[in-house]
DNA sequence: CGAGACCCTCAAGCTACTATAGGGTCAAGC
DNA sequence: GCTTGACCCTATAGTAGCTTGAGGGTCTCG
């Protein structure tokens, strides 16, 4: 199979594929004498599973490490679960940090309704306010949640 | 005032001062004779202007739109009010894909317990299954909300 | 043998920075 | 006057996960 048959039946851009392929997720296939890539069922099995792990927004990274680990089938899978449960940490700090970013904007967009000018616009207002004091702290927070470690 | 100083009042580094510049968020501001950069009081202000936009996690492109519209006062601040808008729709988005996601990973890593061998793994059993039938859309939707419009 | 669909590699673009290299400037102390 | 250290300058590359484009080769049908 091609490399466009590969990317179709696993619904991705073919590009995306080379670049896995590159980043060392997916393996390198066997070229055909024109130096076409040459894939069997087991890649789309392979790729259709990174991502899956893709769709819960882990890391190619993350996804190396777990394809290594499923290679070798009498490993204990504790590696796996913490994996999987540091993942889960940093996409809840990322939820809660959204969530006070979203009641700090819901509260900034109270400021200011419909047909002011700008001259006395009340989120502009508070922005330059909130300028002059200290910063809030969600992005912060949001910061140190997308720092993938 | 040097760049240092700048840097320091609004709690940024230095790089990223240049770096505003270079994108337009920030004025080039004047020079000395030995081509340093030289600042007043109000770009400490228009700094920490930007930097509280950025907590609230607005992209460049918005504040660059933010300042332009903040430069006139007499025009009507419906403008801003829809980049607000906009905004916060986004991050409410972000934050309901976050949570389906949230109870996908929750859900998965309950398939395994510790102590287990990577053969019967319930994790990647869940995952490789998954792979073979259509993946969940929690991710789609988190990309989705990351396309800045 | 020509057209269109497919394949190849290499390089750049996206966001918002951060870091590094290689050099110039300035103020204080000896 | 000279050294030391803190500061400044530009330019370039790296981060994550792709996407887009250039410039070219291959395959298959009619």
């Amino acid at each position: 199979m091609r490399i466009g048959d590969l990317a179709r039946q696993a619904g991705v851009d073919v590009q995306t594929v080379r670049y896995y392929e590159r980043e060392g997720v997916l393996e390198a296939p066997a070229r055909t004498a024109a130096g076409y890539r040459s894939y069997g069922a087991h890649d789309v099995e392979r790729l259709t599973f990174v991502r899956h792990c893709r769709s819960l927004d882990m890391s190619l990274a993350d996804i190396k490490r777990l394809l290594a680990l499923a290679g070798d089938a009498t490993v204990a899978c504790d590696d796996v679960n913490a994996l999987i449960d540091a993942h889960l940490e940093r996409i809840h700090a990322k939820r809660l940090a959204l969530e006070a970013l979203e009641v700090q904007l819901g509260a900034l967009r109270a400021q200011c309704s419909s047909g002011r000018r700008i001259a006395n616009c009340g989120i502009l207002e508070e922005l330059v306010h909130a300028a002059h004091g200290e910063a809030c702290a969600c992005h912060q927070s949001l910061a140190a949640s997308e720092e993938q470690g």
